[in-house]
DNA sequence: CGATCTGTTGACTGTTATCAACTCCGGTGG
DNA sequence: CCACCGGAGTTGATAACAGTCAACAGATCG
């Protein structure tokens, strides 16, 4: 991925949640980022700091691990095109660590450029603002999560929710997802066991729902893993008559076709 | 409670996140609101509904209630001068139903006021966003709460953090709190049956940590709940030299006390 | 080519869910 | 006034899901 490029990721995301004219887009450009290449488990951002710039993810998946819980529990995950820490443009101390999962390339934006980003361009700041919210509704989704399903579904929905947002971007249209990450790294979003979380990928690969070879995922019956994780894409808060879009559209971008 | 002072938990609240001057803060008194008063598990927004008011919680609990989990999983609690759908100001189809947790008042703000205050007042939009960030860090907190803490520190964390958010907007400051839910309210909202909330109640209360007599819980013994909880009110965002706040100041803001 | 991390398996344990019964309380109507 | 009723709280017995421990296999990488 060029530098120059740092920004599209980012706007497929806002374009996917706000109608922003071109022009408004095209403000993007003009953004001044440090770009960094990271490994697994690196530590990008650290619990007590105080951010000045913003992470925008490029490449890879981000998680927020919290500090204090000693199975180092992960309150949510960043694909492609989403800023890590948005927040923290209003509240620049940030609470946990923010980790890559496999190899990662961030763009490091200063905190300024999107206050001067907000102040230019109504659009644009109405589409950060659809982030947060965004980000609040994921959030309120993984409570749901962990509080009212078990570690099957529970799985399930994780994985149904990284492909759609994932293909949100363009990205894993064909239901083949970049998967760096361990079965640690996914029990630790799900809250469950290490060893329980190898039994319960084992048991979705046994249903062929999905294949894990090294570092790739496939769902192979994504239906039928929406329809066990009772996934419903509404709460990401992508636009219904939002299609035309990222450009290599392989797929539908609906969950609907199993919810009966 | 008068309905022209509707909005001074609001005050309260908004002065705990960001500094906002008097002129600021005045500008709460041109609130055009209903006031509704709400009995035990009312519904007061439905899932799917678009809203056109924000709702301000008056008096009482109000919290929201997965629509799809079939115990009715409960995502968050409001405490009074809380907004419960603030993010409906830019998004604003609900997801999952608002229900009244005891009796309830409200006041119903149509969302023009809001939009309008943030053009007039640059610190109370700057407030109001805060509110929004702070909403996000709680949710990520409850994630945490139910993904890595077992029932009894579940629901002490859930009672440290009530009423650090009661005593932020000048209530329980004895630590005598109302509590007019049920033991399957609180179940509910820590994801466990209610069965075992009663037994991890019970729990609570032969170590001396509180008292739950009617419909008014007491907390016997502060620090040793918040050792029990693990509990660190940071993420609640308020800001450190906030303590000249609400009237009524009998006990401490701080929970530093029991960590150790 | 050995060290280390990841994935895998089996046996056992523990927390929590479920089911069922019973009590207590406040309200309601006869 | 009392009988009844429904909701909330309480208790015990049992079951299920997931955690822990331990050992080994397989991959990856210096």
């Amino acid at each position: 991925m060029q530098a120059g490029f740092a920004f599209s990721k980012l706007a497929d995301r806002l374009a996917s949640l706000a109608t922003v004219a071109a022009d408004d887009l095209h403000l993007l450009a003009d953004m001044a980022s440090t770009i960094a290449h990271l490994s697994s488990h690196q530590i990008i951002l650290r619990h007590g700091d105080d951010a000045t710039q913003c992470c925008l993810l490029l490449q890879g998946y981000l998680s927020w691990q919290d500090a204090e819980s000693t199975d180092g529990q992960i309150t949510s995950i960043c694909v492609p095109g989403d800023i890590a820490n948005l927040e923290t443009l209003y509240r620049p101390r940030v609470s946990g660590n923010l980790i890559a999962l496999g190899p990662t390339i961030v763009a490091l934006v200063p905190h300024r450029f999107f206050h001067d980003l907000s102040t230019r361009s109504p659009a644009m700041s109405r589409a950060l603002l659809l982030m947060l919210i965004t980000d609040l509704a994921i959030q309120r989704n993984w409570t749901v999560n962990l509080g009212s399903r078990d570690a099957l579904a529970r799985v399930a929905h994780l994985l149904c929710e990284i492909t759609m947002r994932l293909q949100n971007v363009g990205l894993a249209r064909d239901f083949r997802l970049p998967s760096p990450f361990t079965q640690s790294d996914l029990a630790a979003a799900c809250s469950i066991s290490p060893v329980h979380a190898n039994r319960t990928i084992q048991e979705l690969r046994r249903c062929n729902l999905l294949q894990w070879q090294g570092k790739t995922m496939t769902i192979t019956d994504w239906p039928a893993l929406v329809r066990l994780a009772r996934f419903d894409p509404a709460y990401l808060g992508i636009r219904p008559n939002y299609d035309d879009g990222p450009p290599s559209h392989l797929g539908p971008l609906t969950a609907d076709v199993a919810l009966a």
